[in-house]
DNA sequence: GTCTACCTATAGGCACTCTACATGTAGAGA
DNA sequence: TCTCTACATGTAGAGTGCCTATAGGTAGAC
């Protein structure tokens, strides 16, 4: 149990941008929003999902804004009109992939 | 139309187990059989394939031999017994990483 | 006063794929 | 004969991006 999350190297974006699709998190509200998600399979550590979100901040798909809650600081993100349409392109792109690797471990039986 | 083979990090080793199952092959005739099995959408380096293959057979999970072809050299590889092993265990890791990443970017609208 | 949960962040390492290059045979066609 | 394409293997060096480990700090419970 538990993804190999090395195997995740490309798809990271594709889910942070979809856990933000409809409503703003912060770091560690995502953190626990693709345990979440994924049923307790998807363990991302915080060395990966903060230097991500300041990647997606600078490639303009996200909008971060720091906010102060019970005395301790976060800093929210929300999806910007780019990271929306970046959110479709990186489920089209997961849905080609998928299908493309599928075929090839399982062909089906019709040779 | 052609995957970011980028994005195959991690899936590789299931990629070329999985052509290997039923025959051996060498690898210019595996990226061959890659790239027919997803329709043309994988088009893999012979940069990424022959150092991988050679990780492969480092592990054990393949065997080389080198034959010559109509004056050609060829090194075929074949699956061993503990390649088999790896690439049900690559099948087993693929279906629950594509179900994991599939469950986070389009979940149930049952919320 | 210590422990756990909450919360963000950086440094350095590392694995794996990429691009580009290097090398060579065989056969078709001009 | 020369050249081009397909066949065939391989290395060097770069780059990406995820990891581990570490760091720092607040709030509340016990």
């Amino acid at each position: 149990m538990g993804v190999n999350t090395d195997a995740l190297r490309g798809h990271m974006d594709a889910l942070l941008l979809s856990v933000l699709e409809h409503e703003p998190l912060h770091g560690y509200a995502i953190i626990e929003a693709l345990q979440a998600r994924s049923g307790g399979a998807l363990s991302v550590p915080t060395g990966t999902v903060y230097p991500a979100l300041r990647r997606l901040e600078q490639a303009g798909y996200l909008a971060g804004e720091w906010a102060t809650v019970g005395g301790r600081k976060r800093r929210t993100y929300r999806l910007t009109a780019a990271g929306r349409t970046a959110l479709a392109g990186e489920r089209s792109a997961w849905r080609e992939f998928a299908g493309v690797i599928g075929s090839v471990l399982e062909p089906r039986a019709t040779k």
